[in-house]
DNA sequence: CATGGGATTGACT
DNA sequence: GTCAATCCCATGC
């Protein structure tokens, strides 16, 4: 069963937090969530900070739904709309550990090593095979499916820090993976990373 | 109606 | 490390 739209309506970053380790599914093609970002209309970093716009509606609406757009014209972004409707707020599911469907992945990427198939935002939609076509659908019915926890990941160990390619709010830690995953987009700093790898 | 910037990636130096 | 590619839409004239 997929998470149910309650789950996405609490706080954003408890639900950034609790993203970790749950389970993206789409046609087939499946990883589990390794890194998200939080986004609130409260700062500048986030689309909902405009306000509710033709563009943005998505964000304001209903919990649980997919909020997904390109970005610098090229990629597609897949984001999970939180805390609403009326609350413009949504996670960014960063990065993957591909789970199911991984030839599929190597075919639609081309790319040759596993870690490059969803280590970054634009990679693991196109590893899915998630386009802008399926902005609005939610993700309790499909056709993008976001399950709960399986088991390893009942309770993972969370590093926290500052978001990723953004110019604006940049300083804040809302930024959440797994603790020593090779699979973020991002890897921390060498020093910090040892003290956290498995 | 014209313009500019963006939550990125991959190719190249 | 640097840089171009390329689309959506908010903003401003």
């Amino acid at each position: 069963m997929a998470l149910p739209p309650s789950f996405y309506d609490r706080e954003v970053l408890e639900v950034a937090r609790d993203l970790v380790g749950c389970v993206v599914e789409h046609e087939g093609l499946a990883g589990v969530i390794v890194e998200t970002e939080a986004y609130h209309q409260s700062e500048p970093a986030a689309h909902s900070f405009v306000g509710r716009t033709a563009r943005t509606a998505v964000l304001f609406g209903h919990p649980g739904q997919a909020y997904i757009y390109r970005s610098y014209g090229i990629h597609a972004l897949l984001n999970a709309v939180c805390q609403g409707p009326d609350v413009g707020a949504a996670v960014l599911i960063r990065a993957l550990q591909p789970l199911e469907g991984v030839a599929r992945m190597h075919a639609l990427r081309g790319v040759a090593r596993e870690v490059d198939l969803c280590n970054g935002p634009g990679k693991l939609t196109q590893a899915l095979a998630i386009d802008l076509d399926l902005h609005g659908t939610n993700l309790y019915e499909g056709p993008i499916l976001i399950h709960p926890r399986e088991d390893g990941w009942a309770d993972p160990e969370l590093v926290v820090g500052p978001r990723v390619g953004i110019t604006k709010a940049a300083d804040l830690p809302w930024r959440f993976c797994a603790a020593g995953s090779r699979y973020v987009s991002k890897p921390w700093p060498p020093g910090l990373r040892a003290t956290l790898a498995p």
